[in-house]
Formats: structure tokens, sequence, C-alpha cells
DNA sequence: CAAAAACTGCGTCCGTCGGATACAGAGTAC
DNA sequence: GTACTCTGTATCCGACGGACGCAGTTTTTG
């Protein structure tokens, strides 16, 4: 990864064109989904600094340079493999309230991010969304609509959520992985013969630990907080 | 950022060791502390991936080489960066309860990330904490010290903060920068045209827009919930 | 049916970066 | 003063992203 700057009309293009109609030459031996998922095997076993123009090239049995017939550079390339492995959002579940999709929704996008932990990484910063990046958005406004919030307010919303997915996905091991030693763990060790230096955390890790929480936590706490705002507006509005 | 691989032993004695005794040999002409400053001038100006031990060595006139002399590689220097470039947390608000320690410790966070850019991809992954990071962390527990919230709690709430503060640090730009277009102009544009695609985006993003108040939003959503909690928390330890 | 046009895949080359290694000189302890 | 140790440096290497131009293949046009 040393390539920050992103041609972004050929990634519009690429994110958002439909396939063309028919074309001259020889016909591609490669797809762009093709490409991507190639892509994503590779950076999902070894992160982001394991993706190589190289190996992506090998494993679809291409030269290097061939590859660049289809994208710019690695930096588009991520963002293609970002969209597909994104993928499409799940449908609402039946029958639930603006908490259950939003809850249901956040614990989906939270099981992407942790299957493809470079994800994080490659979504850092400013960027030009694909259509199922704006889907997922989409899903979240719509869960939103009629409860009083404000358009801006619903986008908070989403961004609060994405950003809560995302930064615990992080914390989390991939689902593939053995029990492992956790955060914490190696927390306790770093804080042993330090005790008044950080005598409230050692106080903190005295405490029962059972099991890792934080996605079930700060999702309460996040959905709770945004039920109070729709309940405080509801009695607004009947009132005034 | 081609470096993925971090001498764990190392970098702890980097981060938390003492400086030491009297050394032999000729004195060392630079320091850990302004190799890391050189490092965080140039990566707050270019990001990551415009920081080369070359240019840094540069800035400090020296050869390249002379900095694997205190330094085992990238990995660690961003490390030590980044530990140089949060430095020590401020001091809570006088006569400020828990909710008003948390609200300053998460806004003053905001704009420790937002200053420095990289930071957020510096803090992806499990790391290998320094002494400031862990004080910020202290903070967190002392604020919520006696609010009846388990350790456990305690730290996810510090692990929700962290999260908010630094996912909002990466859409606000940094506070050098001219007002620009922001995210949601780019939206509005590729919204366009598809409206049928993307209802509820398109209707939310057509109420009026003020400014973006994403960080204030979201951190009263969670400071909301959060007081939620302890307060049952207090009803059910006075009613039990 | 022939020829032109367009597009694909590939071989070669270059600049840059992180890092290993070995060496010469400088400063300190005995 | 002498031996030892640590510093800064010069040189070298492999890997990577990407530019460029060539040859072959397929489709369109006369």
């Amino acid at each position: 990864m040393a390539t920050g700057d992103v041609d972004q009309r050929r990634l519009y293009e690429l994110l958002w064109s439909t396939p063309s109609g028919p074309r001259r030459g020889p016909r591609p031996t490669l797809t762009l989904a093709a490409i991507a998922r190639a892509g994503i095997a590779i950076a999902d076993a070894d992160g982001l600094d394991g993706l190589t123009m190289q190996r992506v090239a090998e494993s679809l049995d291409v030269t290097k340079m061939a590859l660049y017939r289809y994208v710019p550079g690695k930096a588009e390339l991520v963002a293609l493999m970002l969209e597909a492995a994104m993928g499409e959002p799940p449908p609402p579940p039946e029958g639930a309230d603006w908490r259950g999709q939003l809850d249901d929704w956040a614990r989906q996008l939270f099981d992407r991010f942790r299957r493809h932990p470079w994800a994080h990484a490659a979504t850092i910063g400013p960027r030009l969304p694909g259509p199922h990046e704006l889907a997922w958005l989409e899903r979240v406004v719509t869960a939103l609509t009629d409860t009083g919030l404000t358009g801006d307010e619903q986008l908070d919303v989403a961004v609060l959520l994405v950003g809560h997915a995302r930064n615990l996905a992080q914390h989390a091991a991939p689902p593939t992985d053995a029990p492992g030693p956790n955060q914490e763990a190696g927390l306790a060790a770093l804080l042993r013969g330090r005790e008044e230096r950080f005598p409230a955390l050692t106080a903190a890790l005295r405490s029962p630990r059972d099991g890792d929480h934080a996605l079930d936590f700060g999702l309460a706490r996040i959905l709770d907080g945004i039920q109070a705002l729709i309940t405080a507006r509801a009695t607004d509005a009947h009132s005034g």
C-alpha cells in the first residue's frame, strides 16, 4: 500500500457503470468480479500488505501487467474489493420496528467487517461509495423514516452505527480463529507492577470478566440513546 | 507501509523503558523524541504513505540507515509517533460529573485524531499500548468509578467513546483546512438520477442541512444511553 | 472476402522503498 | 594508552507499483 492516489473518474465508472455493449478486439479473459474475488481471498488471508498485484495475477494465471487492463491501479482494486466484500445489505427482519432493524443491521455489518479485516483500513478517509455501500446506508435511513428524526439526524445515526460496527470488528478476532489470548489479557500483563500508576484500570480489570460483550454493550447504549431522542421528539410533537 | 511485522519486545522497551544509565561509545546525535517529532510532521502533511525513512532522515540531516540505530523499523516508528502525537491526556474539567468528564474527554481525543489523520490507520488491529494511551484509558475508568458500572462495562464505555471520536475525526477535515466541499455534497451528486433507487437517502438529504453535528449527535446519544444504564442500576440497587 | 481498426495480454524496464550487512571512526572504561 | 563498545554511514538487495511498447487476435468496414 504505497498508492494513495485514486483515479476518481475511472473508479466511478468501475463502480457504477453497467456492463457495456458489444466491443471490438479479443474478448477479455478476466472479469472485474473475478479479479475482486481473487484480491479479497488474498487480503482476507494476509491483509492489505500481503495483497500485491503479482499475487493477484498469479492466482488468476495471468501476468501482473494484464490486470492493469481492467483496473487503473491498486487503490482502485481495493475499492472494488471493498464493494464486493460488503455485498448487498441483508433484508430487514420482518415485522421489526426501527430498533430491531438497526440492531440487526449493525450486527450484519459487524460480521462483514470481521470477515474482511482489511476492510477497516480500506474505509479510511473520504471515499467514493459504491452501489452496495449506498444500499446499506439506505437501509438505515429507511428504518428511521417516520420516527421524527430529521434527515441530518438519520444520517448521523448511520455514521454512529457503522462506526461502532467497524470499530468492534477490529477488536474481535476473525470467526475462524481459535479463542487465543484476548486484548484484556495483554492489558492485565501490562498493568502488572504499575498498579499505582493506573489504579482505576487495575480495579476495573480485577472485576470478573465473562466474555467479550463490547459490541452488545455499545449497541445497546447507542440504541437506548436514540430511543430517548425519538421519545422526546414524539412527546414534544404531541404536547406542542 | 509494507511492513506489518512488529518487534514486540523491542517496541515494549522503546515505549515503556526509562532512559538508561551511562553508556560507552560516542553519544547519540538524535533522540527518540526528535525522530518521532520529525515523523509526525511528515505524516501530518502527507500521511503514512508519504512517511518514508528517507524523508525522516533528511529532515534530521542524517542518513536513512542512521535511524535504524534508534528504531527497529517503520512499524515501530509509527507506534512511537502515535504515542507522542496523542500525548498526555488533558486533566478532567474541575467539578464535572462523569458525563461532563467523558464529554470533554471524547472531544479532546477527537481533536488529537483530527490533528493527525494518520493516527486512525495507525490504531488498527491489536497493538501494544504506550503509557500515554493507557493514561487516556485510565481517565475514562476513573470518571466512571462509583457509577455502579462493572469493570467490564467501564472498559466497554471507553471502547465505545474512543471509537466514536476516532471515526468522526476521519469525516472531519483537519482544522487548518479551508471549508471545502463536504461529504454530503458528494453524496447528493451521486444520488442525482438515482432517486428511485435510494428514495430514503434522497429524502434525508432534501431536508435542511446546517453544518456537521455528527460528533455532537453521536456523543449525546452515547452519553444518554450510558446515563440510562447508570440510572437503572441505581434504581435496582435502591429497590433491591 | 480482405484489410483496417481496436483491444487484449505480455515482456521489459524504471524509480522507490524497507531493510541487511559490514566497516571506519569516535568516545569511554580500565 | 589501550582495548572495547557504540555510532553513523556506504553499499547492496529484493519486492513492489507502475509506464511503455509490441505482437497477436477479434470485430467491424469496404
